[in-house]
DNA sequence: TTGACATGCAACCCTGTGGTTGCTTATCGT
DNA sequence: ACGATAAGCAACCACAGGGTTGCATGTCAA
């Protein structure tokens, strides 16, 4: 059972996608991730703190990853020793014509 | 200073928004809202009673419309002893290109 | 093989917040 | 005027979740 990268996020949860985006810490992830795709937690931790002056610690920002990664919004590939960041816009796109027609 | 109805919501928080939509129960009042316009917060509270199996409090209810009406989600209007609820998507347009290109 | 580096995991703390109950205020119909 | 109805307000409770510290695991380079 090897991961494809295929599997499509297909059972999609809306309530953790809206619980993801809730926090402000992991919408500025986001903003980083989708403006530059595959970094590692370590890279993204630097550049959160340097760029956007973020007081956080490593462990803090992991735990928003898990979370991104359950809403579907990031998913990750273990590389040796690094673990590579990829940014999702899909479950976006599933939530926002709920109340815009 | 009175409220001139054309003041377009305009320093808008984002994070008032993102925050407002975390709930499941506020999503369903949008859902309801969106739906059909012009409700008071009994009607509201009712039919989220009977349609949507919420078991909920008017109170708690009335909480949940004071943070969409700070987000601008919804505004409001008395009219006599009643407050006529208006669903409003603007803050949803305005968020949701954010990570779409 | 060993040390440095990137990450994983678990326990703990504290604030935010969704929910409740109880009471007050205000408006309407009769 | 008076009761009924719609809403506002305040205090309280319980739990989720964002943050931390401390330590364990795993991988790479020399």
């Amino acid at each position: 059972m090897q991961p494809c990268g295929c599997l499509s996020y297909a059972p999609m949860d809306q309530d953790l996608v809206f619980k993801a985006l809730a926090d402000p810490t992991r919408r500025l992830m986001l903003d980083e991730l989708s403006e530059r795709n595959e970094q590692t937690l370590y890279e993204l931790t630097a550049r959160l703190i340097m760029r956007h002056e973020v007081a956080i610690s490593r462990q803090a920002l992991a735990k928003h990853i898990d979370l991104l990664e359950r809403a579907g919004l990031v998913s990750s590939e273990k590389h040796g020793k690094y673990r590579m960041l990829v940014f999702n816009d899909e479950p976006l796109t599933d939530i926002m014509d709920r109340w815009l027609k």
